[in-house]
RNA sequence: GGGCCGGUAGAUCAGUGGGAGAUCGCCCGCCUUGCACGCGGGAGGUCGCGGGUUCAAAUCCCGCCCGGUCCA
């Protein structure tokens, strides 16, 4: 174990090149960090915000590079210089489970290159790999392009492995060293190397930022070490991470005011026909840029510290930078940010609200909110558009799926407005009622709407200083949110699987018999081990539950012995446990296993139909329809995937005719071992719609022409054997996401049968033909609604009569009058228009009414001048039910129970009478 | 994967345990040269689904379905 510290040693950065050189070692005065330079004077680091750039407005560079020929110029200078070029690989990191987007050149490596699990497509290599980050998102524009959400990084990177040194520091910084020499003609004096640490990702080493004239143009890594605990472990292979940012030589080349200038600038004229781009003074921008070198995003600088001191520095008035340079930060942002929404959807990305979907769903909404500050909410697709036309050349994927990916944001942007919509009409309800009870709207009021509508908080203010509420938006705002959301993480359940593998760890790891012969249900064994309802043998037939398939089932026998295996299951070490069911056989003997060969073909039919839907999915839907996940069971099968709508009954339908044409073709099935750098060559990153997988030989499953995925599972040989498929029903499990559950073969007959049993019935009840039964149901609910409507009619006029015949028969108390029924329908309604027909007229009144024949319900009803005399509905309706049995309750006006007895129209009435008695004898 | 909010008339929503409501839209009538407005009347609801608590549930509790939103 080594100490983190080591790190800050100076003999992790003092190299031989320097002394040749004549470099020395100094500290910055402002920074206080350690960097080494040929100019014994220097006493500042140079990198941002120790000092403002020095390069704009200059050409200091010996010639002017836009974004491709800065790439171009890199790549080529390693490749004379014995790295191959690599193509770039996507930005979505779909082969890495720990993070959603492809943040530097060396993610493409981890961990199967870096961990030594897998070689590397070449060695030394070099590689420029858009990159997309999102930490700063807010502040993009902000510090002129220092900061992008989307940029490429050069990467030129060696794996030194304990046989085989490629090369290490010293070269890593003369490679670099001859670079900006000889390519750009950077004077020594102007470069300078930073010491630092570089750690992420669970990796740490020693590194050199590389500054030039205010800017850091690249990060030398010198990957080395494990963290673990907060303290260092040495990697077996130590890794050359080094990143040129491409887009910053382009800057230094040009020596514009904004970065965004060198990436775009021959862009503008096209750009200014979409949205309104401010023309700044190009002597004010070039006086203020220099100072944007001293706006820090991550540290405690709020906006408006930033502005001021580049004021301050710069000589320019705030006014000036609010009126001038703020709208054009805008159209910076908007350039970067829908660069970055253009290559994310076109890599297949469905805005969603989870997962990588939804770091695309903050991109478009940020982009839109702009874009509505600049009056140009419509104008999103345009500018996507632009950007795809712009890189296509450089990227034609983007180019090659460009309809489908504006569709894919339309949809989400038609969404978001709807939010916007609906919102703004509950803000302003709300904050109406609040304007009434309080001065200024709650803190709390904020946190809700930005949580659950979505709404931020200068969204709110806008409305709510429309209506004249005071409104302060908190500093922390975002960490008020945040904060919400901490609970208590949930203490992990014991892991009986870890306990178990302990158990067996010294065991071999079982041998795979079902990969050679999947067709095979029969095997010989020896028993390793037994640990309670666990059996390890030396090889296995059994597919253990992995993959999204579910696990064989079947017998193992011995002598006159026999026990049923319920589940097998695949252990980290490689150990297959049998769990079983019934007597354990010896350690040492020798079994024969049996493997439930139903169970087991219905299963590889579902697996194979798995495949065969997602290919005719992403052909019917569109290559984003990657798969969510995946489960097969012997009845049926689920498949999960991307999409960015609700699938339609037309989709579902050609995916269905899709995936049995195919089952038709009789396509072979075929598997094969491969390397994995070349499965990717060949197949493409649509392999891993598993997720990733930990190997350097990976298990391709190919059906020829359709579909190719890394999968562990077992197969048909054939599409024809998987026998007709069957989509039985979709479901959205969450936004962006489709669930199509489905069947294969011989599992789509019980199905089928089903529901052709339930039609039958159906028919049956409805005594129509099944092709009628449509229609008849409809004639049933509208006769039905019909009835119902002269039901209630007739029951008005039926109400009317009965409230004549009862007024003339109450009882009478005096001047009160009280109206006793015993109803046998058992319908409110109808007793309530009695009720409304008897308190027409004038008089203290009351109305006491058993209705209903089982479990009849009793209601009792006393008018204002009843209860002025003393008559509480509520009170006489409990009364009247206690004593006939049941239970009532109510107020004053209005009285309602059930009764457990049936009761006539007489005893009733005694009742009544016995109970007011009581009433007015007490009073 | 987790948290929070919501689902009531065609639309937007109100309704905190005791009779299903408002506004817009729709239909009919009046007013008007006509239209818009205005006035009067009317139709339209399994209160998402299922269970529970209660004398009584749109309302309270549990589960599910659907939508929205935030976080990882």
């Amino acid at each position: 174990m080594i100490d983190f510290n080591k790190l800050r040693e100076p003999e992790a950065y003092s190299l031989d090149f320097f002394r040749e050189r004549g470099y020395v070692r100094k500290k910055c005065i402002i920074c206080g960090e350690y960097f080494w330079t040929v100019n014994p004077d220097r006493n500042i680091c140079g990198e941002s915000p120790c000092e403002e750039y020095k390069f704009v407005g200059k050409s200091l560079a010996k010639k002017r590079l836009d974004v491709r020929g800065s790439r171009e110029t890199f790549l080529k200078f390693f490749e004379k210089r014995g790295h191959r070029i690599i193509k770039p690989y996507p930005v979505v990191a779909r082969w890495r489970t720990d993070m959603f987007l492809t943040d530097a050149s060396i993610v493409d490596f981890q961990p199967f290159v870096t961990s030594g699990i897998a070689p590397p497509p070449a060695n030394p290599l070099v590689i420029s790999q858009p990159c997309i980050r999102l930490v700063d998102v807010d502040k993009v524009g902000l510090t002129f392009g220092r900061h992008l959400t989307i940029f490429e990084m050069g990467g030129a990177h060696a794996f030194n492995y304990p046989d085989r040194e490629v090369y290490w520091k010293e070269d890593t910084v003369r490679y670099y060293h001859e670079y900006v020499r000889g390519e750009f003609g950077i004077p020594e004096e102007e470069i300078i190397y930073k010491e630092s640490i570089w750690s992420g990702g669970g990796n740490a080493g020693p590194c050199f930022e590389t500054i030039s004239y205010g800017l850091e143009l690249a990060t030398l890594v010198f990957m080395q070490y494990k963290t673990l605990d907060s303290k260092l472990v040495e990697l077996p292979i130590r890794t050359v991470d080094t990143g040129y940012g491409i887009e910053r030589f382009a800057w230094f080349s040009q020596g514009t005011p904004s970065c965004f200038d060198a990436i775009y600038g021959e862009l503008y004229p096209k750009l200014e026909k979409i949205i309104p781009v401010p023309k700044v003074d190009k002597k004010l921008l070039e006086a203020y840029s220099p100072f944007t070198a001293l706006v820090v995003p991550k540290a405690s600088q709020t906006i408006y510290d930033a502005r001021r001191i580049v004021s301050y520095k710069s000589q320019i008035p705030l006014e000036v930078i609010e009126k001038e340079i703020v709208p054009l930060e805008r159209v910076y942002a908007l350039l970067d940010y829908t660069k970055s929404i253009a290559f994310i959807i076109s890599e297949g990305v469905v805005p969603s609200n989870v997962k990588v979907g939804y770091l695309a769903r903050l991109l478009i909404r940020k982009a839109y909110r702009l874009l509505e500050l600049i009056d140009s909410a419509d104008k999103l697709l345009d500018l996507i558009d632009l950007q795809i036309n712009y890189w296509g050349a450089d990227f034609p994927n983007l180019l090659e799926i460009r309809d489908e990916t504006l569709e894919i944001i339309e949809t989400e942007v038609n969404k978001f407005r709807e939010t916007i919509k609906r919102g703004a009409a509950y803000v302003e309800k709300e904050i109406k009622q609040l304007k009434n009870k309080m001065e200024e709207v709650p803190t709390d009021f904020l946190v809700r709407m930005y949580d659950e509508k979505g709404l931020t908080p200068d969204f709110v203010k806008q409305i709510a200083e429309k209506i004249g509420v005071k409104i302060t938006i908190p500093e922390n705002f975002y960490e008020l949110v945040a904060s919400k959301h901490l609970r208590m993480v949930e203490p992990p359940a014991q892991d009986w699987i870890k306990i178990l593998e302990e158990k067996v760890k010294n065991y071999p790891a079982t041998k795979k018999l079902y990969y050679d012969k999947p067709l095979e249900f029969k095997f010989k064994a020896k028993v390793l081990e037994v640990v309670d309802k666990y059996v390890v043998l030396d090889q296995t037939l059994f597919y253990p539950t992995g993959g999204g398939q579910a696990s064989d089932n079947g017998f193992i026998r011995w002598d006159n012995n026999e026990t049923r295996v319920t589940e097998a299951i695949l252990l980290s070490g490689g150990v297959i446990l049998h769990k079983i069911e019934g007597p354990a056989p010896a350690p040492g003997s020798i079994i024969e296993g049996e493997i439930d060969k139903d169970r087991r073909l219905r299963l590889m039919r579902h697996h194979t139909a798995t495949h065969i839907i997602l290919g005719a999915a992403r052909r019917v839907l569109g290559k984003h329809a990657w798969q969510a996940g995946a489960e097969k069971e012997p009845d049926k099968a689920r498949l999960d995937i991307y999409h960015h709508k609700r699938l339609s009954i037309e989709d579902i339908r050609k995916i269905e005719i899709e995936a049995n044409r195919v089952v038709m073709s009789k396509l072979p099935v075929i598997i094969t071992w491969m390397d994995r750098n070349e499965a990717e060559r060949m197949h493409g990153f649509t392999l891993y719609q598993g997720g990733e997988v930990p190997s350097a030989v990976i298990r391709v499953v190919e059906i020829p022409g359709w579909d190719a995925e890394a999968c562990g599972g077992i197969h048909c040989e054939n599409t024809e054997d998987v026998g007709l498929i069957k989509i039985i029903k979709t479901e959205r499990i969450q936004d962006g996401v489709e669930r199509l559950i489905f069947t294969a073969g011989a599992s789509t007959l019980p199905y089928i049968q089903e529901n052709e049993k339930l039609i039958m019935e159906i028919s049956r009840i409805l005594e129509a033909p099944a092709t009628n039964i449509l229609q008849k149901i409809e004639e049933t609910l509208n006769e039905l609604r019909d009835l119902r409507r002269r039901y209630r009619s007739f029951s008005k006029i039926v109400a009317k009569y009965r409230a004549e015949e009862l007024s003339s028969k109450s009882l009478k108390f005096g001047k009160l009058n009280i109206y006793v029924t015993r109803e046998r329908e058992d319908d409110r309604e109808y007793v309530f228009m009695i009720l409304d027909e008897l308190m027409k007229s004038d008089g203290p009144k009351c109305f006491v009414v058993v209705y209903g024949v089982e479990e009849p319900s009793i209601m009792v009803v006393c008018n204002d001048e009843a209860q002025r005399l003393g008559m509480n509905a509520g009170e006489l309706a409990g009364k009247i039910a206690s004593m006939i049995g049941g239970k009532a309750g109510g107020q004053s006006r209005l009285g309602q129970g059930t009764l457990q007895n049936d009761i006539d129209q007489g005893r009733l009435e005694k009742i009544v009478i016995e109970i007011v008695r009581d009433i007015f004898k007490n009073q």
